[in-house]
RNA sequence: CGGGGCGUGGCGCAGCUUGGUUAGCGCGUUUGACUGGGGGUCAAAAGGUCGCCGGUUCAAAUCCGGCCGCCCCGACCA
């Protein structure tokens, strides 16, 4: 392929809007143009990256057994009544109306859709395990697009989903997926970590996601410096500390005025004492009973830990009205001691190894000190409530300490069960002839999503340093004078021999001068340049350079192809 | 949706505080010439309803109000 017969609107200076690097240099070396906020074009180069990601994911899908199909973008209102998710799904998916005033959404994710597809033809165990995949567009309506392709209202996504008779057969078809993501990753060259992750609201279980460790990223993950526990913030825990072994002191609470301070920190500076001597009460409803739930105060509440822990389906913060009804007091005054009996107390685990610490009254600007459990109130349940912190030991070993990461999530693998099958009639009969919902596990990956990744992974102050798995072209001839003929004539020769090596070629025979040749090079980020210049035409050696280190060699004509796939060799 | 920032030829910006000639600069683009190893030089040229609507004023890019768009920070997810 010719420059001049391509396309590579590159820009000399980055637009204003990008920030992260991915989202810059993508504009920048025309890769990717805006169209609206969190909506954006591929360009020719984008394209071939784009496709490139989508094929290693393709080959992966399909050695692990899994089928290709194309689901439709518009769904009917029906069918997502059916599941149930037509009103519940979050964001709110773009929904629209044909002319007849039917209505429809555009596909968020598609388990109604293909749960339907194969509800329609299978009928038997003997049509199972059968794994289905699509590459294709989703929309979100998400709140708040960002970071140019990391976040995005249309984006393109592969996603699987297993059918299976029984759990042993979900078991399998997961581990097939898990053991094709990890492939479908490492040719990425992208070095992501596998954690622990929420199953979310659907009655699944076992979730793990794949996330590339990087600031650029919109979720915390915690790791273990020590073992392999690795955990989205969202569910991660920490071993709790050991309980109290003492019996407090018999007493009783001392009631202190603490007008206007309302909040932890308020309080905390009002009494001279930390933060970590507090204890933090919330009021929330869960489903129809009122819960008080308390935290040390210097921790972070974990509202999907709170709710897993009181099995609720329902879970929300009380009003100021309710707060008031409850501890008679205004928001920021709730404590545990003299709650209504009707309002239960669950703890975290942290909670049980304090003692002597403050809590609220239960009256407008007051606080009681030398609080104390068992003694002054009693806990219904303890749990673990609270946020992961940087530095908590590790749950599963004995010595680790976990540490934040930020991440951006790449991939999920997860077990979805039967609730869809069930409620969009996928059933199979087995052997006996009984009837059986099949069980579903579902797996994505963002793909437009993984080429910002490898762009935040790897490039440097220059531009884009593209693997050669997935780089738009492996090879770029910088052809330097584009008037020398017979340079251009090496440049062609040189390009057949390297395509017949099975490389992808571009020559750069535009009418510029080498600078700008140069630079391009270095910002569309192709893994190996072979430049030819003064020196191809008055002593025949060409320079053959590696993008990702800078290694180069100075080589005669006829040693070119071969210079080239030795430095393809330990290119990324 | 809450908070913050921005909106001036294709890109990056200045001008706005203190209203007043023909709205500037760099880059890019076009034409010609030279040049040809890290965004080159010279010459000529094209390209702008200053986001939109309204208001104040003799006069608005500039002041006021409303709206729209884009980016960043928070609540969702691949």
């Amino acid at each position: 392929m010719r420059a001049t017969q391509f396309y590579t609107p590159t820009l000399r200076q980055a637009p204003a809007e990008a920030e992260i690097a991915s989202h810059r240099l993508l504009l920048r070396g025309g890769f990717i143009r805006p169209l609206a906020a969190g909506i954006f074009s591929f360009e020719p180069l984008g394209l071939r990256v784009l496709r490139k990601i989508e094929n290693i994911i393709r080959s992966e899908m399909n050695a692990a057994g899994a089928l290709e199909v194309l689901l439709p973008v518009l769904n009917p209102r029906e069918l997502w009544e059916r599941s149930g998710r037509w009103a519940t799904f979050q964001p709110e998916p773009f929904k629209l109306q044909d002319k007849s005033g039917r209505e429809f959404c555009l596909g968020p994710t598609h388990e109604e859709a293909i749960t339907d597809l194969v509800a329609r033809d299978v009928n038997s165990y003997r049509q199972l395990p059968l794994t289905l995949y699509q590459i294709q567009v989703k929309f979100r309506d998400e709140m708040r697009p960002r970071g140019g392709l990391i976040r995005v209202k249309e984006f393109l996504m592969k996603d699987a989903y297993s059918f299976d008779v029984d759990e042993a057969g979900l078991d399998r078809s997961y581990e097939a997926m898990y053991h094709a993501y990890v492939r479908i990753f490492e040719r990425l060259k992208l070095p992501v970590m596998i954690v622990e992750a929420e199953a979310g609201s659907i009655g699944g279980h076992e979730t793990r996601e794949f996330m590339l460790l990087c600031e650029a990223g919109e979720d915390t993950v915690f790791s273990c410096d020590n073992c392999d526990y690795a955990s989205n913030a969202e569910c991660a825990t920490s071993r709790p500390p050991q309980p109290r072994a003492d019996t407090p002191a018999p007493g009783a609470p001392q009631l202190v005025p603490t007008p206007g301070a309302a909040t932890i920190e308020a309080v905390s500076q009002f009494l001279n004492v930390a933060p970590s001597q507090l204890v933090k009460t919330l009021l929330y409803k869960a489903d129809a009973q009122f819960v008080a739930a308390l935290v040390r105060g210097d921790r972070e509440l974990n509202e999907t830990k709170l709710q897993r822990a009181l099995r609720v389906s329902e879970l929300r913060m009380a009003t100021a009205e309710e707060v008031q009804q409850l501890s008679g007091a205004a928001v920021g005054f709730a404590g545990p001691v003299g709650l209504p009996d009707s309002v239960k107390v669950i703890a975290d685990h942290e909670i049980h190894a304090m003692g002597d610490f403050v809590v609220g009254a239960n009256q407008d600007d007051a606080h009681l000190v030398g609080v104390e459990v068992g003694r002054d109130f009693q806990v219904d349940t303890w749990a673990d409530l609270r946020m992961v912190a940087d530095g908590d030991p590790c749950p599963r070993c004995a010595t680790g300490r976990l540490r934040a990461h930020r991440a951006i999530e790449l991939g999920h693998v997860f077990k979805l069960g039967t609730s869809y099958a069930q409620s969009l009639g996928a059933l199979y009969l087995d052997e006996d002839g009984n009837r059986h919902p099949m069980v579903m596990g579902c797996y994505g990956i963002g793909v437009s999503r993984c080429m910002a990744a490898v762009v935040e992974q790897y490039h440097d102050e220059n531009g884009i340093i593209w693997p050669m798995s997935v780089a738009p072209f492996q090879v770029v001839i910088l052809l330097l004078d584009p008037n020398d003929s017979a340079l251009a004539e090496l440049a062609d020769t040189l390009a057949g021999q390297l395509q017949a090596q099975g490389l992808e070629v571009l020559i750069d025979d535009r009418d510029e001068r080498p600078g700008p040749k140069f630079k391009d090079a270095d910002l569309i980020g192709y893994p190996l340049h072979v430049v030819l210049g003064k020196k191809a035409a008055t002593e025949g050696l060409v320079e053959v350079r590696r993008r990702c280190d800078a290694a180069e060699k100075v080589v005669p004509t006829d040693q070119v192809v071969s210079t080239v796939l030795e430095l393809a060799e330990d290119a990324v």
